[in-house]
RNA sequence: CGGGGCGUAGCGCAGCUUGGUUAGCGCGCCUGCUUUGGGAGCAGGAGGUCCCGGGUUCGAAUCCCGGCGCCCCGACCA
């Protein structure tokens, strides 16, 4: 009965367990450069439905998807002063190509903005041709020194949007609507991730941001995870780039622009947020497999029954996989379990016999036996409730290692196994250096009602601090 | 880049202290048979630049010197 469990347990050693489900669930690789990955056809599968979930609601916020080179000339890094600072350290830039060394540099993008604005500006002219609203999916290098798999590598795939408007006002409205309706949303709603949405306080924010947004999320472990990000850019770029654009008035004037992302780093908080010690807990609106059908046996009637089952939930709509009887029973459902499939079919003798269905939750291990002719409806059913329990799951997890605080001392003792609230009028420049002494951030700013500031002088906002990831 | 650990078969490791047959073990892989309702069993088999370079020695996985790489913990970040 009980195995020695295949993976490292989370509580004997919380890296080493992620990394063990990483491998197991063939989710990734490591690449042969350092910090490099290797996606794998499971992980890329998760990460084709992130994309999917965004890609629409991104459209559906009214953005347009365009595509920007790899290679950016150095010298646009320089052009805005923040950015440049915040970025150097991290870049792989081309100094040779055609067996030549090149006159300028080129930057392998670890960011768009710059070529982006720079498009920007000889787009836009009148104010008529504002808002404009892009995004792009695409791969950015940032040169990491401590690469984990999905959590930080040098190579990643994100989606970045970017986008101008003729007022402060505009753009911030548009990066919020981003903000909550795009990311917050698929988090809540697919990911099944509860999140702190807020703002970073200064020393958090992008490089050459003028207010950064944030949803963070609570790992496992209790370590705070940033799951996506959008920023109100200002005027910086569009100064530093000249996009100027003449008003209903007559009068000329630089346009206001954000930028917004999210990343693969996704996929590490997908892990990270459900996992427990059988491996990967996928939940059910994000699975690529929401149910594996498994032929408990390989033999022509088994696995005949099997694949009419599997087929039919296909035709109701619910993404299925079948898995055919070779190799052995108990190994096959534990694989799946690690794959962190929502729901599970077993498809015996015995249940072709009684003309029953018996279905396993991955979240709790409950089984259920349901008639042949209703378990289509029940699955849907049961798929339905598990994104509700995964995210309440989720969520009291946070509530019971959330600990809110009155002094600096104390939120350092709460943040060594979780998050601590308290008012962020405690935290002068002194506390901020005291907490990052050890390795604790302020993770993000919230008005006392859990919405969003505007900025972080407003009056008695909550911070959040936390270790992170 | 600082602190710690580790490089031996695809993966995980033993062997190294005290140099000496043909370098082992578990998992995985291949073949066959028996199995299949919670990580299958038996039999046979394939698979190694012992991280790299140099040195000591009759002889090096083992000892010495120098590199490189990986992992964990920090500083930086999506």
């Amino acid at each position: 009965m009980a195995q020695p469990s295949v993976l490292t347990p989370q509580s004997d050693d919380f890296p080493r367990w992620y990394q063990d489900v990483v491998q197991k669930a063939e989710m990734a690789d490591n690449g042969p450069v350092r910090g490099t990955m290797v996606i794998r056809p499971y992980g890329y599968a998760i990460w084709e439905r992130i994309q999917r979930e965004l890609d629409d609601r991104i459209k559906a916020a009214g953005a347009q998807n365009a595509y920007f080179p790899l290679f950016i000339p150095e010298s646009y890094l320089h052009r805005e002063a923040e950015h440049v600072e915040g970025f150097s350290p991290e870049l792989a830039v081309v100094t040779h190509a055609g067996g030549d060394e090149l006159a300028e540099p080129i930057v392998v993008r670890p960011t768009s903005e710059t070529v982006i604005v720079e498009f920007m500006a000889k787009w836009i002219q009148s104010h008529r041709d504002l808002p404009l609203l892009l995004n792009q999916w695409a791969n950015v290098v940032r040169w990491e020194l401590r690469p984990r798999l999905f959590l930080r590598s040098s190579e990643f795939l994100w989606q970045e949007g970017h986008t101008a408007h003729a007022s402060a006002e505009d753009a911030s409205r548009y990066a919020t609507l981003i903000h909550l309706e795009v990311y917050n949303d698929f988090l809540e709603q697919v990911l099944a991730v509860p999140t702190i949405v807020g703002i970073k306080p200064k020393s958090e924010r992008f490089a050459g941001a003028v207010n950064t947004m944030t949803c963070e999320g609570m790992m496992r472990d209790g370590k705070a995870l940033q799951l996506a990000t959008s920023h109100e850019l200002g005027q910086n770029f569009a100064r530093a780039f000249n996009i100027v654009f003449q008003g209903d008035d007559g009068v000329s004037q630089h346009c206001h622009t954000t930028s917004w992302g999210a990343s693969t780093r996704l996929v590490g908080g997908l892990i990270m947020s459900h996992g427990d010690d059988r491996g990967l807990r996928i939940p059910p609106r994000l699975a690529p497999w929401q149910v594996v059908v498994i032929a408990v046996r390989d033999d022509d009637e088994v696995t005949h029954g099997a694949r009419e089952v599997a087929r039919e939930l296909l035709e109701a709509g619910v993404r299925s996989h079948l898995d055919s009887g070779r190799g052995s029973f108990g190994r096959r459902v534990t694989d799946w379990e690690i794959k962190g499939v929502p729901l599970r079919v077993e498809v015996g003798p015995r249940d072709l016999a009684s003309g029953h269905i018996t279905l396993v939750r991955r979240d709790s291990g409950e089984k259920i036996t349901v008639e042949r002719g209703e378990f289509v409806g029940r699955a849907r059913e049961i798929l339905d409730e598990m994104h509700d329990a995964f995210y309440a799951d989720a969520l009291a997890f946070r509530e019971s290692r959330t600990t809110s605080v009155t002094s600096v001392d104390d939120a350092l003792v709460a943040a060594q196994h979780g998050f601590a609230r308290l008012d962020w009028d405690l935290v002068d420049e002194a506390a901020e250096a005291r907490l990052k002494a050890e390795a604790v951030t302020v993770r993000c700013l919230v008005r006392r009602d859990g919405t969003l500031p505007q900025h972080e002088e407003e009056p008695n906002l909550v911070a959040y601090v936390a270790k992170s990831y």
